[in-house]
DNA sequence: TTCTGATTCAAACAAACGTTTGAATTTCGC
DNA sequence: GCGAAATTCAAACGTTTGTTTGAATCAGAA
């Protein structure tokens, strides 16, 4: 009888060089098909190891898709807390700068995607994947995976932009959290079509530098009437408010 | 001998009313599960037809798929261009007010997503879905698709906002439509920890009032210092500059 | 060495997949 | 009414899916 899985590391020696094989070409191979449209018996052919090995390691394929981006998500949301974390004691009783919270969400991200020993875009890309995905198993670990994290940045903002309502506040980090996390999955319309819209793939910071100023003057922005608008739209002519 | 196809619409009196009931469950299902996730045999029994209707129909399960995003993508594209057009008929010479033109471009979307008739939000889940897909008959089905709206949006733009360099004007248009589809998307990571967060659904105007200021001061930003850096990040101290 | 547990392996499982076929059925101009 | 085309239908096509099994192999402690 074969022995039960054990515990998912409980041993972390040397162990199972076929358990990082496997996580590596599941990476590779789910960014580029999808979960779902990546077959087993493909990731381990190609990662060479018999096909029973991922359950015995993992379990199952949702497990390994789990672990796949635990293997990365986890420590890029350790560092981007750590970040503000060191910002905000060096930093003392002023509060920081829109820019200093944004920087210390995005670099560690910046980080991952440059390394390409560790999936480089490739990761970044599945994460933009399973961010659409409407699988409960995704859903659920998502939301566990980045509750803490982005409850954290949400009281740093909120700090750094007083005037802000929290509900406003809430808003504008959705929307923040759009363009960014589609400016790293990198796979978008604009993408698709640049032969006729060349964009050219700056450096990393040349990247922050573009995306910083958008998202800071975004979240600054002066709030829009909310209390009252009945109207369609804003229609055509430009300059009218249509308030008496 | 079955005729073949008849050129995907060549009778549309009465006909098939099985194909709407294809599309209206196979939108439904897809955007629940995706499109590899969802089997052939799920849409057809849900739908009450046959299960060879959809090759009859269709000619095969990625058709369906092309034939599903067409019919509400085209007419939605479609308003979009017509929408910004009368808006520049209406005001001459002089440019438009970015506030318009993303009320052009986001407008019609709303109308999609409320008419629940036609399939609300489901679509542009199904939709933000499909911008994430790697598949390559998705993603050139989208650019040819997108692009002639695309480019219309952005010769808009660029009579608006003069200052800015083409260049960077694509990436500000990114990050814009980043931000704009996540949110019409409606599935991230902060619904999905609402329970701390608790972003209520606003009406849909609300909604616009909320992205509009935001995405206009992004838009608007001015350009960061683009022509020198150097050095690995701001890193932690926000004022200061290694160089020199 | 022998024994024990961890790991790998080839083989098979039942189920679901997209697709095709050819005959039944319906529809409609004549 | 007849006849031809459009549409539906049940059945099967050959693959592929995730998962399980039980024996073979490997590791290290006794």
């Amino acid at each position: 009888m074969p022995a039960l899985r054990p515990a998912l590391r409980l041993v972390d020696s040397k162990s199972s060089l076929t358990q990082e094989r496997i996580l590596d070409v599941a990476e590779s191979l789910f960014m580029e098909h999808g979960f779902e449209a990546t077959g087993l018996r493909q990731i381990t052919t190609v990662a060479a190891v018999n096909l029973a090995a991922v359950h015995y390691h993992f379990g199952s394929k949702e497990e390994l898709f789990q672990a796949v981006l635990t293997r990365r998500l986890d420590p890029m949301n350790q560092q981007r807390v750590a970040l503000l974390d060191q910002l905000e004691r060096d930093s003392g009783a002023a509060p920081l700068s829109c820019e200093a919270i944004i920087g210390a969400m995005f670099i560690p991200a910046l980080k991952l995607a440059r390394d390409k020993a560790k999936g480089g875009k490739n990761f970044l890309r599945l994460l933009g994947r399973a961010y659409a995905d409407p699988a409960p198993f995704i859903r659920r670990f998502l939301a566990q995976q980045y509750a803490p994290m982005i409850l954290r940045f949400k009281a740093a903002f909120a700090r750094t932009l007083p005037q802000l309502p929290p509900r406003e506040l809430s808003w504008r980090l959705h929307f923040l959290m759009g363009a960014m996390s589609y400016t790293l999955a990198g796979t978008d319309v604009l993408k698709l079509i640049s032969a006729l819209n060349p964009i050219v793939t700056d450096s990393d910071e040349l990247l922050l530098r573009r995306l910083g100023p958008f998202l800071v003057a975004g979240l600054q922005a002066p709030l829009g009437e909310l209390s009252e608008l009945s109207e369609p739209g804003p229609k055509a002519k430009s300059a009218r408010h249509g308030r008496s």
